[in-house]
DNA sequence: ACGTCCGGGACGGCCCGTTAGT
DNA sequence: ACTAACGGGCCGTCCCGGACGT
């Protein structure tokens, strides 16, 4: 019987750090700002590798990166969401712990797939995609919670929409005020707001 | 009496011209993404004048940039919602208005405060305190609009920082999937959300 | 009696391969312009394998490409001079097919020996002396033919390096021009030239 | 009153500077074998101001290199031809010249244009054109001393091709084997060739 | 014997934002 | 107000080694 999780080779787990320094480093200074000796730095591999795992470069590393935490946010939000006793308490909370995340970080770790959706990255098509199917997933899961919780199928999307942009925004103002205020106020706002049928 | 608009200077009208560049090019690419080439050779400005109007450099430039792009911006928001029957009316409309220019540029024109308030430009404060007086002025904008149809200051102020966020995160989402109906879809959303007293 | 020519194992295969991949890639572009990935992809062969058939490297490998193209163009060289009435008319048929051979490459195909000799390989010794003897044994292929045809050895050794020299340059110059003019004429030039006893 | 020569600008000899080294690295390994680091260190440039003189990168700087190269080379051939009392002589001198030059730089100092024709740079059409410039410009050296010494134009035509070619075959030859003597042994065979009419 | 996976780091050419000099 | 010069940083590719699998 062997374990499922732990079997990872070497190089899948130095594939695995050069994904997640990526990613840390994406949500601070997006894809035009972070550099890839960055990467390769805080990830402690060497150059070669990196094209060894990632033959289409930054780029590439970048579609891998955003996926994987597309994915990872998910999950958080999966989890909050469905351990509250309500649809919009639960995105309530999602939002507080985003604001919490934002003020640990000192008010640099926002969403890495809207500062890569807003920089020069946007030009490439694999990387416009790879943050679309991270932001749809992130609705469905949402709209999924709040249909469970008895909204209509056009209600639940409005607001799942609305969530998302409202966090996004969010934590876009948030960030250049350095103030978490306006975030968790948008909390409170959509914790507040009643389904409209 | 003099003419308050007219009497510009040659090196007057450089300066206008490298700012507009800029601000044009951040929306598109954010800070990291932009170069001073890139600025520079479309103002048709040569490469020493940057540094005469700008000792600070590109950081400089981009304040400017910025504080004024954000006037701009704010000017239309202001007419659009005054012109409009009621303010969440105008609400609607500026948004739609954001999502005809999203549509226009191809999907490349988004908000240049919030592709550099997410990219490394943010570690800047000169930078950040620019973004965060612009989205103040913006908040403040529609605080007076709403307040003037009626709306007691806490629910104006909720109701503008909740437009403020859905529109900078609508506009996130929607250049990813290059479709401006979730952006659309949340002019209407806002238009039909009751003012909550 | 056993077949010379047939039984090859697959390891042979896999190198001749990249001997013949290599010898192209040289004739175009030199030791320094060929990239490894270049001739290994063009052969088809895994990254590992040339270290395994070559554990010199990049100058192994050359050394062996360009000693085997030297023989393939001794052994046309051979057939075209001694097919041809006379040494002096076979010497002008060899220049014609290298111009032939510049032509259908469209004028990248010169000669892989000097291409080598004339870039940073040559700095190499085990290079250089594959280069020197290709030449050698060309001179001789040359002078025996015009031994052969009735030319003193003063006379045919000084014939044969002229001859070598002039379709080395011509090559040069044909191939700089895009023009195979030069390079025929100095067949016909050659053609003419009586021997001076 | 002012010097003629000397007023040159500090960016004026840095250019140059820069071209010189590049001329001199080409001589010895080509363009694909010559690194910028290498031509800017050599030419106590730093990286940036490579950019500024040759905005075409390292393309650009190779046309100018080869152009003032051919220029020098044929500034020397062209007096060593004149002083000749023959024509003959003189090319003979012009190839005893070039070998004396060959082992002065044990063996490193061949012709840039050829170095360069038969690498990869030679894709590029401003490179092979530069060259092909170079090598008319010498034939065309070549052939007004031969008509000035009575050769009628074709013969001189000729003569002079077959001269640029065997010299640039020569160099090649004697770089491969580290010996002169076949260049030396073509300019004697140049000298002892009578015109053909 | 033959080949793969992965690591390793130096170096490739290009372009960055900035400053001196005038 | 602008030309000229400055370095250091960008991302990508180079050739090569060792560990491992067949």
């Amino acid at each position: 019987m062997s374990t499922t999780t732990t079997t990872e080779t070497k190089g899948q787990r130095t594939r695995e750090r050069m994904v997640h320094s990526a990613a840390a480093l994406f949500r601070r200074k997006g894809y035009d700002g972070t550099g890839l000796n960055e990467i390769l730095e805080r990830s402690g591999a060497p150059r070669g590798s990196l094209y060894f795992h990632f033959p289409g470069g930054k780029e590439e590393l970048a579609v891998a990166a955003l996926t994987e935490a597309g994915f990872g946010i998910g999950s958080g939000m999966e989890s909050l969401l469905s351990s509250a006793k309500s649809p919009s308490e639960g995105i309530a909370r999602v939002i507080d712990f985003l604001a919490d995340e934002l003020e640990r970080s000192d008010y640099r770790g926002g969403c890495p797939i809207a500062a890569v959706t807003l920089d020069g990255a946007a030009e490439s098509k694999a990387v416009r995609d790879a943050c679309a199917s991270v932001f749809d997933r992130w609705l469905e899961l949402m709209e999924a919670r709040l249909a469970e919780g008895g909204w209509t199928a056009p209600a639940a999307r409005r607001r799942a929409l609305i969530t998302l942009a409202a966090f996004e925004g969010g934590l876009t103002v948030a960030r250049a005020k350095r103030d978490s205020a306006p975030l968790r106020a948008l909390a409170d706002e959509l914790r507040g707001l009643a389904p409209e049928r």
